[in-house]
DNA sequence: GATGAATGAGTCTTCATTCAT
DNA sequence: AATGAATGAAGACTCATTCAT
């Protein structure tokens, strides 16, 4: 029997991550100092360690634990049947959505993940992955509807999911794009090509 | 060594940021240190700096230099008339091109420049304004075909950017993506829009 | 290792100050490198910085300290009732025997402060500041004696004040001066004025 | 026959030892760079470096040479016959109106080469002797009007010295006395001394 | 003689991590 | 288990001096 209970522990994880989430979006994942961390968490630096045992892993943990916060809000979108506009719609609010949260926008931390995952080989690893599954149920969303799964939706998922993470860009980087210019912007492009 | 001559100066800056490139996107930004870029470069540590007064320097200039070089290769694109799908596809296939040069990697720098935009306010400032001017170009090239410039275009060249920025992303992150799939999957979610 | 005792952290302040001392009198305030005093401390650089954050704190400590420890001093023979060449000589002597502690050598300390504080806004703040002080209470005690406080005694003082200072200047650059000389060449200035 | 006459020599080094004072009394002895004195200069590096060898050279030249410039002024008061406590007057005074010319003062020149005297011992021989000579020309000076030559007036000369020191160090570092203060407070303790 | 670009040892400071208490 | 003081290896940057042209 552990001396602190589980659900102590589970809190004070939580407690940590959140202190590392603020920091890493206010600061950047490398101007950000264990310090920080550790002073944002109130607690001592030997407690957060005890908790994860280096900054690296405080990383990754914040990068899984807002994929996986993510995933839990996109996946019932993926469930119901909607045009392709509507899905982009609805993932790139449900996104926005997420980003308000106090202390934590989604944006920023996916743009710090993906950087930080070039010379980080298990964020990499866990990144893609969550990336490959996404774009399956994508896959799955989209071909699902006329059964023609395969090549053809497989390539659409991909341009789908383009369109989601080019939104998290431009929102970050220009900052001038909302839901509605993707899914609107999906469906003038489509009906420029249909003119054809 | 008297004043040197505007040639020789512009090719020792050359010289320094192709080194720097080359560390930034083996390394990440700020996992290179200065030492590995004087050592890449060949010189002493006060020739860089008195090239580049600072690293931040150095990153703006990497950037912003990789971002102009792509700019000059992707502009003749944009006179030619072509489909969305069709503009996607060459788009992505010139930065595929533009990457594979010996020890440079245009997509990777992307990454690394969105994510230090965050806390550098004048590389911030730059990449918006570029991506703001490409993405008027694409709205140009693309609107021009049918008359049909203002709203329509702008929100199909937000769009279309997204597809382009997503597909760098998924290049870096995923790694099992091609200029084809963008266009491709962009005809397809057109198509199956157009069903409806 | 849980929180130090106050006592503990005042010792270590001391041990870091007597160590930066030692060093700034052997080779002057800048030729001085931290890492001149880290090892001499005995402690890490780390722990060094923890307690003074930074190289001016350092020496705006070990000047400040000198300086209240000298007063500590010199406060009792301003209670006494001497001739000013007796208190000139009292001072003096004293200034002399606080300089041959160990390692610590207030006059040349002095000369480095004067220096510094040209450039060092904090550090000219905090000796102007004492000197005045001690200007004022050499005034009092020369004042108080027959009652003639006043502009008289003002002058008296800084004239008083002088004698030290360059008592302090002549010994360390000259060296050939003593307390005595100080004292009896006052009183043979005195005494070739009082002739006229 | 040298390729530069030999004025042009002279003008030069005045040229440089002009900006290096400059320089030093702004900044300090070792806040200024080689790199502001060669800007301040007018000239090239090469150039400095031609004229004075080292830094270290640059510093004692400019010592000795505001030494040198003050003797002259100086020397006349002492030939006159005046009381101590107006030959005091007279010698801040002229060390005061010195203080003022564009550019440079000797005051702050002051404290800094004694501070850097400490450290380098060619500048220390060099200010040793400068004082000795100053002093000895002070005792004969007091000493010469009554003929009483000796051990008295070399106390008295070493009183009046210190008195001219410490007004320098005063009018640095509080800044609030005057050439009038050296002298009036010394009759008032001489008069203080002559009533016991 | 003059130039000024280049050198590179040396400076101050930070910060992820440990471990004695 | 928890604490937080201590560690020390880097890191970014400077600057007196040199020497090829």
């Amino acid at each position: 029997m552990p001396k602190i209970s589980d659900e102590k522990r589970a809190a004070r994880r939580a407690q940590i991550l959140q202190a590392a989430w603020t920091c890493f979006q206010k600061e950047g994942l490398h101007a950000t100092t264990m310090d920080d961390i550790i002073r944002a968490s109130g607690l001592s630096a030997g407690a957060v360690y005890s908790y994860y045992p280096s900054k690296d892993d405080l990383i990754l943990a914040a990068v899984t634990n807002s994929l996986s916060g993510l995933t839990a809000l996109i996946a019932p979108l993926l469930q119901a049947s909607h045009s392709p506009a509507e899905l982009c719609r609805r993932i790139c609010s449900t996104i926005d959505r997420f980003a308000e949260r106090e202390g934590y926008d989604l944006k920023r931390i996916a743009l710090l993940g993906w950087s930080e995952a070039q010379r980080n080989e298990r964020l990499r690893a866990t990144m893609r992955q969550y990336y490959l599954e996404f774009r399956g149920a994508l896959s799955a969303a989209i071909g699902g509807k006329d059964g023609a799964a395969g090549r053809d939706s497989e390539e659409a998922a991909k341009a789908l999911l383009s369109l989601v993470l080019g939104y998290v860009v431009q929102s970050v980087v220009i900052g001038d794009v909302g839901a509605e210019d993707m899914a609107e912007g999906l469906e003038t492009l489509g009906r420029m090509m249909a003119v054809r």
